[in-house]
DNA sequence: CTGGACTAGTGGCTGAGCCACTTTGCTGCC
DNA sequence: GGCAGCAAAGTGGCTCAGCCACTAGTCCAG
């Protein structure tokens, strides 16, 4: 259902001209620093009003792809716009083994970074994630929740924005992939085990100890998904 | 220069508004699917007209962050609206070595990922990139398309389409600190020598090797330019 | 040659209007 | 009392016209 409503979300008049422009882009051969038609020319070629040119352009111009000159005209920042954000790629192609790739190499790095700057407070917090877990585990629960609090908690003491933007981008890929993981039979007990080693390497300041649990505890998920996924392609 | 058009670009109406919206889902506590005041609501209440609300509101549609039904309302994809693209972000934070950490984490795992799934083709794309750059080391050059040429094919052998735009979400700062890395003395030939021990590990088809390589590699470029960095915050 | 004035073009924003769609409330019927 | 249907109100989608701020180019005078 949510699914085939995605088509008609997808054919809102503003993102049919981002559409036009990218096409018009393309086959002109434009490059960066050119200019494009003014808003006018454009809302006269593609049929519709300036409202809705303008629109497409905010969009354009929001993702870092144009630049609006105000009185001066609309010049492109990159010599394509086929770039999208990230969420959007993620929210199209939906392929788990890329997205545990990506989280093996950016959850490999976090653990490293948060046994070099982890705080008291960090502890504390990831020390309270992995107690939530194991009440969780206890009443026989999947423990998605702890198992979320602990991740957040090893991003947080990592203390690298970047990273943990890209973990925010493939976020609701996680919290899925979290769903079918710890549902598994005997899953949230191992998972809980390989977050206290993690943990401990971490409190230890011991980064090469800590990557290492958590490529192992990464790696181990990716073999169970891998195993149970279906390609939608 | 670019810098001072950086805050005057941020005050455009519509990103105004997008940061009032922000403050008010915020300070209300709203979560997500709950629904945002009407169009003409937020107009009347910010003092702008409603094109200009609708801007703001089809930028938030397309971060994905907004839900908005015509002629039912506008609702909140998420519990908060504090999200940006990772370009976003990197334009405001240049921290470099936040970039260079996820450097590492993004091209270790390339260079792994490239070992496992290299083609001929994308061999040939890396021994041409690393004559270029021989080329243009012995002209005197610093290398720069070389180097450029090398990370984008090691990039493309490793099949990852998410780590490739993460990649591609920081090539801005990536090229900055092309130029200033490789202008160091004696700089060219000693990177040009990393590519090459990278480039035989991901030919033998060793991805601990090519990872291990790969990191020694970004982890020299970041202690050279850690002692160059003057932070501007 | 330089600077100023003027014109045309461009973007920024507003307000009004109309239509399509959704939601809510009321009424009537079973 | 519950359900269905209809109308009204509210909401979003888009258009159009208008006016102002700004920019770029041209022309003229000193």
């Amino acid at each position: 259902m949510a699914d085939a409503l995605g088509p008609v979300s997808r054919s809102k008049l503003y993102a049919q001209v981002v559409d036009r422009i990218r096409a018009h882009v393309a086959e002109s051969g434009l490059r960066a620093g050119d200019r494009l038609p003014s808003e006018r020319d454009l809302a006269e070629r593609l049929g519709v009003s300036r409202a809705s040119v303008k629109q497409a352009i905010v969009v354009l111009e929001v993702q870092g792809l144009l630049d609006v000159r105000h009185g001066g005209g609309t010049y492109l920042r990159r010599d394509s716009l086929d770039v999208e954000p990230v969420e959007e790629l993620m929210a199209r192609r939906r392929r788990l083994p890329d997205v545990l790739e990506a989280r093996e190499a950016l959850e490999t790095k976090l653990a490293e970074l948060a046994a070099r700057r982890r705080t008291d407070a960090d502890l504390a917090a990831i020390d309270a994630a992995l107690a939530h877990m194991a009440q969780e585990v206890d009443a026989g629960d999947p423990g998605e929740e702890g198992d979320r609090r602990f991740h957040a908690a090893v991003t947080a003491a990592a203390s690298s924005s970047i990273l943990a933007e890209f973990m925010r981008s493939i976020a609701d890929q996680i919290t899925e992939s979290r769903h079918e993981s710890l549902r598994q039979p005997g899953r949230p007990a191992r998972s809980l085990g390989q977050h206290r080693r993690i943990a401990e390497a971490i409190r230890a300041g011991d980064p090469r100890a800590a990557a290492a649990a958590m490529r192992r505890h990464v790696q181990t998920v990716s073999k169970v998904r891998l195993l149970d996924w279906n390609p939608q392609d």
